[in-house]
DNA sequence: ACCTGAACACCGTTCAAGT
DNA sequence: ACCTGAACACCGTTCAAGT
């Protein structure tokens, strides 16, 4: 807030004329970023499948920009006009697709937390000095289990830290959209919901 | 920090003593906290994909009771003893549900960073005083949206915002459940990769 | 060796006072 | 009406000084 007061050579006050706490600036920052997202619909050659992991790496890559509008993304979930944009491109792509609506409806807010987190998460990581490197910690962590306690992880030991960011993601991206165009898992048996009921205290 | 040493009847300072900062501080709540999640593969009747909801719907529930731990636990992959049972415990139910080994080294991983970003989420929207309450703000956006201009998102207005936020998770979680087990997604076509590369500057 | 009071360098937000 | 300097109430972290 004072780093960008003092950006626009104006006083740290002076933002809560336009904006009335730093979460609805990082809101406005967050949709005003969204509006570079990339959305190749238009010109609709590829299968829709690609396309949309176009948008979706495009959006990861946007907030790559800002991490610390990045780190807020997770928690704020924008409503500015270039976020309705996306959102129609996005249901526009599934329903091509031809995933059933209401699968389409919960399934876009999926890949907007999907992207989300993912941006959010390596943000953190490139940027910010004094973190903790995690990915060295949990390799090291998981390179010295013991195969008698931890048999799965000791097995898989490799996997679980192979490959690029790029291509982990693109993965999930894949997961997501399988999920997602599965008609199976559009109702929920209702005997599970039990199990999410909050304990009351 | 300050307010955990008054609790403690000690100075800030102090904590520096055991913590080399408050982000390490927190991993190791987190872990602590990871010790509390139900595993209960071991009384086996119910099928594996019930139990390993149960263990995703505790982990998000046990997130709940701290907000800033779960805030934080986006950007801090935890490495401690707590979570790396709780790695096994995932691996070991996926192999269980015959799920192909690589698949499900790439999938936990997934699967916690759903956990987790929906724990984030939620946490900031009960918690904090001063926040903006996004939800409505969405739903409001979404209802004033034109036809014209949102085809698909004003059709689906009701649909997007339906649902409880429980039954909302179970869903996400038998799409990245399903997505994970069907096989086609385990190789990502390499020609798409290079969508991901990030510019330079 | 282990602990800590006090200081340092920051924050976001408010509000009375200025133009 | 619109803007802002200064003050308020916080932070995390460091380090010299204490036991």
């Amino acid at each position: 807030m004072r780093r960008l007061a003092a950006a626009l050579d104006t006083g740290a006050a002076s933002l809560y004329v336009y904006f009335r706490s730093t979460e609805q600036l990082y809101a406005a920052l967050l949709d005003e970023l969204i509006g570079e997202v990339a959305l190749p619909s238009l010109g609709a050659e590829e299968p829709w499948r690609d396309r949309l992991a176009t948008v979706m790496t495009s959006y990861v890559m946007v907030l790559f920009e800002f991490p610390s509008v990045a780190r807020l993304s997770v928690f704020t979930r924008p409503s500015g006009p270039n976020s309705l944009r996306l959102l129609e491109e996005l249901l526009s792509l599934l329903d091509e697709g031809g995933v059933e609506s209401g699968a389409a409806a919960w399934g876009v807010d999926l890949l907007i937390q999907y992207a989300t987190s993912t941006a959010a998460e390596h943000s953190t990581r490139n940027e910010q000095p004094g973190t903790i490197d995690d990915d060295s910690d949990v390799s090291r962590a998981i390179a010295t289990v013991s195969a008698d306690t931890h048999p799965h992880l000791s097995k898989l030991r490799d996997a679980l830290v192979a490959g690029e960011a790029q291509e982990r993601f693109r993965w999930g991206l894949e997961v997501i959209l399988t999920g997602i165009a599965d008609q199976k898992v559009a109702r929920v048996p209702r005997s599970y919901l039990s199990l999410l009921k909050r304990p009351s205290g």
